[in-house]
DNA sequence: GCGCCCAGAATATGATCAAATTATTTCTTG
DNA sequence: CAAGAAATAATTTGATCATATTCTGGGCGC
């Protein structure tokens, strides 16, 4: 009845309050950007209510949420998956960032504190331990953290917004592809950039970036101009 | 048991075919982008459940797809408004508009059929007599409709999913300025862009675009740095 | 001024109806 | 008689609502 022995717990552990479309919500994200969901794969409501144990609505929510944002696609009839990107798409997202990377990194290079220098380049080592190990699941979570912090620090609410939906869109894409390539030639033109920051050569430090997306993005973009081998 | 609320089927419009949170989200949409929802104002799921007649999960999943697009602002505490930029949000949309505009417009001038200038132009026709006849919600509405078809055009959904989001989010402060200036000296480069795509030249059409843009998005920035005499 | 309590709003559940896809059956035809 | 197609039955899934529960904020007493 009375719940009321529960405070607030302000200290700490406040995460574990948040509602549960919330929760959902972010499981579903990282699934998406990272793991388990396959372009193409049909997402059901039911079924993740079974799957995540969790009640209809909050799932609902949470759907209606990623779609939005493009992480998810609205079939017709009542239907939801992941989108199956095609060459053209993966073209505007990849003319997209080569225009809202750059400019974020533009203005990230002119905010950056020191502490944050430091804070993404102890990113950008483990990056790299992940790369050597071969540990692709991170190697895709951390590149997109590194890229995200980027967007936090130039202090552009509303373009960091767009670039991170972008992020949703190919990423499932981006999964596959480097699951066929391995970690090898990974690009990580990272080093060139967080030197330039240092510099504080704005100009340098976009242009690093810009070379990272396009070597990133058009692997993605040529893997999806062959036949598609898939049976 | 009680089964009495047999499909409202409100307004006998012929879509009822669409779901309801579909339908709400519509309303809710426009009533953002050219109507009665001020920014900073408050929304409350129980205060559209009753305005809009309709029961509480839909209005639900619209307010979270809205929340989503950028179009309401989910403030911490359960509650959710809309949002009120600051200048440096104005620019940061413009700064992307001057991007993306411009581009969607080469984009589309490259594809465009003559069925469907001839379309625009008939579009920006009305947008005219909207004008002169100081119709401020009609004007809104012609000329996001305007934008929006050119995006189509463009035949880049993912780019102009973004330029149409921005739409959304600068929607309601366009409407406060526009408020208060009249339907007087507002831009309209439209007959430029339309001559230039006539004549093919994607460049020039891109330019009146993006002059276009300009002149409307400086005139809601230089309103914002103004003292706020909003009471 | 501080803490407790209450009203109201938001969150979350489960039930129920409707629609659609799938599976099955039956009928027709070669 | 067999095979395919159309129709129908069954199951799965989505949409919506009514209701219970939890949380926030403000009012009231101390």
């Amino acid at each position: 009845m009375n719940k009321q022995a529960r405070k607030p717990d302000s200290g700490g552990g406040g995460e574990s309050r948040l509602p549960a479309h919330e929760l959902i919500y972010r499981q579903l994200r990282d699934q998406i950007l990272f793991g388990d969901l396959a372009p193409g794969q049909a997402v059901t409501i039911q079924g993740l209510t079974d799957r995540l144990g969790a009640g209809m609505t909050p799932v609902r929510e949470a759907i209606r949420r990623l779609i939005a944002e493009g992480a998810l696609e609205f079939q017709g009839n009542r239907r939801v998956s992941v989108p199956l990107l095609s060459a053209d798409n993966i073209s505007e997202i990849i003319v997209a960032r080569q225009w809202l990377d750059p400019h974020l990194a533009l203005r990230a290079t002119e905010r950056i504190s020191l502490e944050e220098l430091d804070e993404l380049t102890e990113m950008d080592a483990t990056l790299d331990r992940a790369i050597e190990q071969g540990d692709l699941r991170a190697y895709l979570e951390l590149n997109y953290r590194f890229h995200k912090r980027l967007y936090e620090i130039a202090d552009a609410p509303i373009l960091a917004d767009l670039a991170d939906g972008l992020w949703l869109r190919f990423g499932p894409s981006l999964r596959v592809v480097c699951g066929r390539m391995g970690t090898q030639n990974l690009p990580d033109k990272h080093k060139d950039m967080l030197a330039a920051m240092h510099a504080r050569d704005a100009e340098r430090a976009a242009r690093a970036i810009r070379e990272d997306v396009i070597q990133g993005m058009e692997q993605v973009r040529r893997s999806f101009e062959l036949p598609v081998a898939s049976f």
